[in-house]
DNA sequence: TTTGCCATTGTAACCGGTTACTCTAAACCT
DNA sequence: AGGTTTAGAGTAACCGGTTACAATGGCAAA
């Protein structure tokens, strides 16, 4: 381990001389610097990035907390974030809360001293648990938190508005009978998905207690809600899934039934998962660019650190975009936006 | 910012005492821990890992360095180091090198002080560059890369052995014309299962130069291997695409052309993406468990970092698992793994 | 009562850099 | 020439913890 020290005495001067020929100050002779150069290569020196950020005060590097690692979601927003934190010479440091409340403080504490600012993506339960772990100095963007009691800056993805889309879309498809798969109760996207579609059916269908089956967001609960409906023999002529995991569940059994999509059933997701394209018939989902969650919320954060002041009132809202494909029998790819502000004040 | 000054003044005792009482040390009377603690309380003192990173000589976090970040494969594997590290409290800095030399080296440079170990995946050019930014004292164990010049442990997988396998079964299955689409031709994976591929070609249908159609793991150059097939009338039983991403090209695309798969041609792929179960017919590959890349080279580190001595001869070796499904008309599910060690020392 | 030992606690050096402040000497001025 | 400015380099304090070593004091042994 070659210190600052071992370079000075190789140069033969004062580590203050050194640090400064190393970092490009001007106040070093261009002798004096070439001297400090040669050593640095010599002893092959690497500053030591612990100790620089102790004294500068600054790390370079942002906390990346998120509730849980599950595949292409969290594959996608970390792509996001490094995406723009790369651009700004960023690190990125992981933190895991898997889930538990002991976990999420401990990893925000270990974050201290390490980070300049934190992406945080709060768990279902309780996010406003967090605001006691959090530390008011430390730049903090919330990541797909739409509002609450915390005032911080965050960026979520509009659920409510493209379920109201899709539904909308749906019914223009000719759909009297539309029945919505929810996702998990405690779950803040599931709960404004099935908010968009219930108000979707209520205003432009007329419809006040629209059918909706129980789901967990897995394929399994997307097979389950197939089989309530064929042997339950309930009345429906297309169904929304609150998520493309569970369309695709369902659809499965409901070819394992006999039916036809979108022949005797209409059928659309949210999110725009890869496979959605790939099945066949193609999925029509609302696609969320994730990745866009993630550069979003990390070019907010990088605006905080460059001294501007963000609180809840500058959020952003990502909508997503209405992919019409072969379940619910549209030329497939086309694309069309929800009504609703592309990158909106929020509040 | 409270330090730790703040809390033994406020505790009415020295920082010497603080520390002590703040990390349970045994020399400390019971009054007075609880004096210390009930100050940490008040003050809502966090300690500073960078400064406390800085003495200890120790940082408890491991540097993560990948070439690029490619969606599922990405977060497979920091899903699987995640695991690992999360059980013995380790925090995870991610490091992106984005393909360039300048930007590895840079990579690595930053992670100086940072860490306490590197998990580093080497470009597929040139990997024995990477001697040159690696600092020797620092534990390194690299993913993905099977062997070299490099003494250092690593974890690999069993590309060559797979592709073997999964070229004998098609083979078995009565192909007697079986095509290869080879992966880019830098790429470490894509050479050693076309390697495989020919070996066993020669070794069990003693043909001697099979045909190999170019690509470069995308799904377009599939579709495009697809097309050269049917228009070049080549004669073939069998397809293997290298991976998964090109089989599905290759299957959409012979679709068009009006050929079946399985019925006119047996389709393999390897990988297999998530993707790969929910095609219709779902697609034979063979499955590399990604996030066991990721774990088995986490623990690697931890030994070395426990104090073991680790090089390259105590490499890990994964074999990828044959699975049979739709594509090659077998029994959809069932699964072989390749004739090769399942876990076992290379060199 | 004095000495010795041990348990606590305090002082200060240190980890590896950065930088405010000081010092020296060369260059500039009248 | 004498005084002043200023560029270049050095000294040492500091970031926020940890810990070796010193100091203190209480109690048992002599």
């Amino acid at each position: 381990m070659t210190t600052l020290r071992d370079v000075a005495r190789e140069a033969g001067v004062s580590v203050a001389t050194a640090s400064r020929a190393i970092n490009g100050h001007s106040n070093v002779t261009a002798p004096t610097k070439a001297a400090v150069l040669a050593a640095v290569k010599k002893l092959n020196f690497v500053p030591h990035s612990g100790a620089r950020s102790l004294t500068r005060r600054k790390t370079d590097t942002v906390g990346v907390i998120l509730p849980d690692l599950f595949g292409e979601f969290f594959s996608e927003i970390i792509r996001g974030i490094d995406l723009v934190a790369h651009e700004s010479g960023m690190h990125l440091l992981l933190g895991n809360m898997h889930g538990s409340t002991h976990e999420t403080a401990a990893a925000i504490a270990a974050m201290r001293g390490r980070v300049d600012g934190l992406l945080v993506m709060p768990p279902d339960v309780k996010p406003e648990l967090l605001s006691g772990y959090l530390d008011p100095a430390l730049p903090t963007v919330l990541l797909n938190y739409d509002a609450g009691s915390l005032d911080l800056p965050f960026v979520a993805v509009d659920n409510y508005h493209g379920a109201y889309a899709m539904t909308e879309a749906l019914l223009a498809r000719g759909a009297k009978q539309v029945v919505h798969i929810a996702g998990p109760k405690h779950n803040r996207d599931a709960r404004d998905r099935q908010r968009g579609f219930a108000d979707a059916m209520a205003k432009i269908a007329k419809v006040q207690s629209p059918a909706i089956l129980p789901g967990d967001f897995s394929e399994e609960s997307g097979a389950q809600a197939a089989r309530l409906l064929v042997q339950g023999r309930l009345p429906a002529d297309a169904v929304f899934a609150a998520n493309d995991q569970m369309a695709v569940g369902l659809i499965a059994e409901l070819a394992a039934s006999g039916m036809s999509v979108p022949g005797d059933i209409l059928v659309a997701g949210f999110d725009d998962i890869p496979l959605a394209r790939h099945l066949n018939p193609s999925l029509t989902t609302m696609q969320v660019n994730i990745d866009r969650l993630g550069s979003t919320a990390m070019m907010m954060l990088l605006r905080i650190l460059r001294g501007e002041t963000l609180a809840a009132a500058s959020a952003t809202i990502l909508t997503p975009t209405l992919v019409a494909r072969g379940t619910t029998g549209g030329a497939a790819g086309s694309a069309v936006a929800a009504k609703a502000p592309v990158l909106g004040a929020h509040g």
